[in-house]
DNA sequence: ACTATATCCTGTATGC
DNA sequence: TGCATACAGGATATAG
């Protein structure tokens, strides 16, 4: 599943091959891909046609193309969404859902989504940050971050310190599985109310935050089958690197205690029963 | 305003 | 073997 540092290879894998590029043929293959576009397919083909890119940028797991003039590109992976730069002559991957082709003799680019519940769409006026992403906060590796405030707006929520996590407008960039890896290395239960926490103990929270998706980075991400590849269809490391997501059973890397995997919020949390006990205060 | 949940989707794994 | 069910979980619309 992509999460910051999943998104963050796609994004250097494109700044390596697109800026500079100007788009010549636009496919959509599947309308739900694009069902963010307000005019739908061809109002996207329309806004990309023609249209030069230029560096892409992130914010959390969202990722813009700037395009010549003032709109942008942007993109969502969803659950298993994937840009893959290939040859047109290569066989095309099943679940492609856009094309773009180019006026030159470099590779295309293709959306590739088998859940589709990524998205694509053009902004106006979205170059420098699309209006469709105000709602979306800063991510933990933004310089404009303001560590202070997120401390404080995290230990002003009425939930579950998880939940917190894993709220785009708090803090963007984490999912649920950073979000089990952080709270293993900080030692704290993903439902130890937010407002509980002393500001020391959120700071730590989200400096594990930080180390974990910086070091998942450095290995090129996480993958657990092809569903999560770089743009050239290579898988990440980091799954061997993780010490609670997906470990139930397994023994914790610190204590030797099993993981134990419980329900949360219609999916799984993993954690350290003995590093990580319920907290005494119930949500 | 805040919080929680249902929903979208498809391939894989598991159970009977 | 075949069929049904559970599961993976991003963002968002909607309900409370």
């Amino acid at each position: 599943m992509p999460e910051l540092p999943e998104v963050e290879v796609v994004r250097r894998g494109l700044d390596a091959v697109l800026p500079g590029r100007t788009v010549a043929t636009v496919s959509v293959l599947h309308p739900r891909t694009v069902r963010r576009q307000p005019g739908g397919s061809a109002d996207f083909v329309a806004g990309l046609s023609g249209r030069c890119l230029g560096r892409p940028a992130r914010r959390g797991k969202f990722l813009w193309l700037p395009l010549d003039g003032e709109d942008a590109l942007v993109a969502h992976l969803g659950m298993s969404g994937q840009f893959r730069l290939d040859q047109a002559a290569a066989e095309p991957q099943r679940h492609t859902r856009v094309v773009l082709g180019f006026d030159d003799d470099g590779p295309e680019l293709r959306f590739v989504d088998q859940r589709i519940f990524g998205g694509l769409w053009v902004s106006p006026q979205g170059a420098e940050t699309p209006a469709e992403l105000a709602h979306i906060a800063p991510d933990l590796f933004d310089p404009t971050l303001d560590n202070d405030q997120l401390v404080a707006r995290i230990r002003a929520r009425h939930s579950g310190i998880k939940r917190v996590l894993l709220d785009q407008g708090i803090v963007s960039g984490i999912g649920n599985i950073y979000a089990d890896e952080a709270l293993w290395r900080a030692r704290v239960h993903y439902d130890s109310p937010a407002s509980s926490l002393r500001p020391a103990r959120v700071r730590e929270v989200l400096e594990a935050a930080r180390q974990v998706m910086g070091e998942a980075l450095a290995q090129g991400g996480t993958s657990f089958d092809a569903l999560y590849v770089n743009v050239n269809g290579a898988s990440g490391y980091f799954s061997r690197s993780l010490a609670a997501y997906g470990q139930a059973g397994r023994a914790c890397p610190r204590c030797g205690r099993s993981i134990v995997r419980e329900a949360f919020a219609n999916r799984s949390s993993f954690r350290c029963p003995r590093c990580q006990p319920r907290p005494r205060v119930r949500p």
